[in-house]
DNA sequence: GGGATAATTTACAGCGCTGTAATCTTCTTG
DNA sequence: CAAGAAGATTACAGCGCTGTAAATTATCCC
């Protein structure tokens, strides 16, 4: 079967081709005889408008980018998910694309927004600097999402993250922990999620009158359990005693927590754990976990708010908005 | 700064439309002078190619959609994750779409495909008959992966599931286990991938002189962790006793794995079990799991090869192939 | 150096659809 | 019942690009 065009519908059905789009999209003017007229012709062509010479002609592409480091690590895909959901909601479709958190993939997700693809990108990056995010081309909608800062000219949803490890760093403070750990950062070029992250921790701290023990922060050699495991791990054989640890998100918990399982310790008996981002995961391990929540739907409905009125002509300052977030507490930090 | 077309870096640079293309597409017929000479003009007025107008022209998006149930489930994420760089690698942008595993949600995914949005389409069902599959737009090409029966006109790449279940059920039985259980399939409107795996598990008992016993057969009511767990723990708690438990994918085993240490049970002393996807969790659990593991790259790389035939034009029966897959032995079922 | 061949470049018609503006109907209302 | 308003329909240009085929220029060989 040929490829069925609005013309054929057209020309079977004796309208113009216009009418033929009026009916396709519903516009309201257009009478009750026209349009069954057509939708017969439709039906019998088993038409189906094509969606790109829509989009040249209303230069709307009905399409988001959604793009961050990597799609495989939990967060992310439950972020993604949300996102397509919401976006779907609103008559978008979502283009996924990941970066691998390295500034060449960071620049490449900018490059294809300007193709004209998208209508609009809600971006997390990790390592773009603010002044060059600033420099994409202004005609392409954008927020961003996450710790990198914003330039004054962009969108950007997030959660209090300073505010949010202190809350966490506080609750372990709380249970009597003394001997509180910050594990799961970068080793080198620490990210600005990291950075506030440790921040918060050292607050915390501080404001417990506990002092900043530098041979408690182990960072990992990368954004996974195995590797937070490992660096852990290396730490308890050395030495170094631990009471609680904060980690940097919940990856680098489940491996925390798996470093000392296998050294006989207990949780959160011996050593009390918080986690971050609560990835669907963190209530099934054993013992689950205690973590920082984001308000995820309310993030992904205000990115998406901002970003359409990106799109529907918003000029502006950008706007910097904060979303509500919880310690959901379980059983590896009571 | 005002869109730039194609149109007026021809005009800048005193040439064609269509050598401006030529240079833009790196065709090979275009002398030196003309390219340096269009170049220029490029740069000049920072022109970026609109892809959708190239789209339209070429009948060819560039853009590939991968639809399965939910990408917040590990392994469709680490599925994602592969299919968007493997495509990336090919010079598609991959767009998601998410079935929540229903009708509904997979035929809107049918119906997406033949808007002329996308080149082709990668699609895992769950629940599509076969028959209904076969009678999507021809013109779309398609691939199908995972375990719902492919139709003679539809290629299909997936791992033999009969015969991985039974292998690790072996596994299991070799080590000593009498009393295995099955966990994690539907409780009703059984999936394909459950009625595979649980058709290995089957054969598996059999072939060791073992009998199937239906009690130790547990269903949850969702394809999700907690479900597994509970429903474990509630046959645990009413006092049906197991020594292995092939589990259907690695989220059933997580619940499992709790629903057992919950119960102050070990594994593997007491319980072995073993999972199925080998998601990157599945080697920092406590124990880590033994899981089935599929040659994920091999089964990216060939949905994708055999879909750009297609796109190419290739015409014929529907492949089916099977790509390799092991069984990962790692601590819960030594 | 002339004719033939190969390499470049160009003009132009669309790809499939929608916005605009103009035209034609129908409905109100004094 | 005619004039004007409102509603419905249409013709057509054009979104930004590329394929085709024709036109132009360069290259080759005896």
């Amino acid at each position: 079967m040929a490829k069925v065009r609005l013309e054929d519908v057209a020309r079977l059905a004796g309208v113009s081709m216009k009418t033929v789009s009026n009916v396709v999209r519903e516009h309201p003017n257009v009478s009750e005889k026209m349009r069954s007229k057509v939708q017969k012709a439709i039906d019998e062509l088993g038409y189906r408008p094509n969606v790109l010479g829509r989009r040249l002609a209303t230069g709307r592409s009905g399409m988001l980018a959604l793009a961050f480091s990597d799609v495989s690590l939990p967060y992310f895909a439950e972020l993604a998910r949300a996102f397509t959901v919401e976006a779907g909601r609103r008559g978008y479709l979502l283009l996924l694309e990941q970066t691998d958190g390295t500034l060449e993939g960071e620049r490449a997700v900018i490059e294809t927004s300007e193709a004209g693809l998208v209508d609009g990108i809600i971006f997390q990056p990790t390592t773009m600097s603010s002044l060059e995010i600033a420099q994409h081309r202004e005609d392409v909608p954008l927020v961003m999402l996450g710790e990198v800062p914003a330039p004054l000219s962009v969108d950007r949803v997030m959660i209090d993250n300073v505010e949010a490890a202190e809350a966490a760093t506080a609750h372990l403070v709380r249970s009597g922990r003394q001997r509180i750990g910050f594990v799961g950062h970068e080793e080198t070029h620490l990210s600005s999620t990291s950075s506030q992250r440790l921040m918060g921790y050292q607050q915390g701290l501080e404001r417990a009158g506990l002092a900043v023990d530098m041979s408690l922060i182990i960072p990992s050699r990368s954004i996974s359990a195995k590797d937070a495991a490992v660096a852990v791990g290396k730490a308890l054989d050395g030495g170094v005693r631990f009471d609680g640890f904060l980690c940097r998100d919940d990856l680098a918990a489940i491996g925390t927590l798996r470093a000392l399982q296998e050294r006989g310790l207990e949780v959160p008996g011996d050593v009390a754990i918080t986690g971050w981002d609560d990835i669907s995961l963190a209530s099934l391990t054993y013992p689950s976990l205690t973590t920082v929540a984001a308000d995820t739907t309310a993030l992904v409905v205000r990115a998406l708010d901002l970003l359409e009125e990106r799109i529907e002509g918003y000029v502006g300052l950008g706007r910097h908005e904060l979303v509500p977030y919880s310690l959901v507490v379980r059983e590896s930090a009571p």
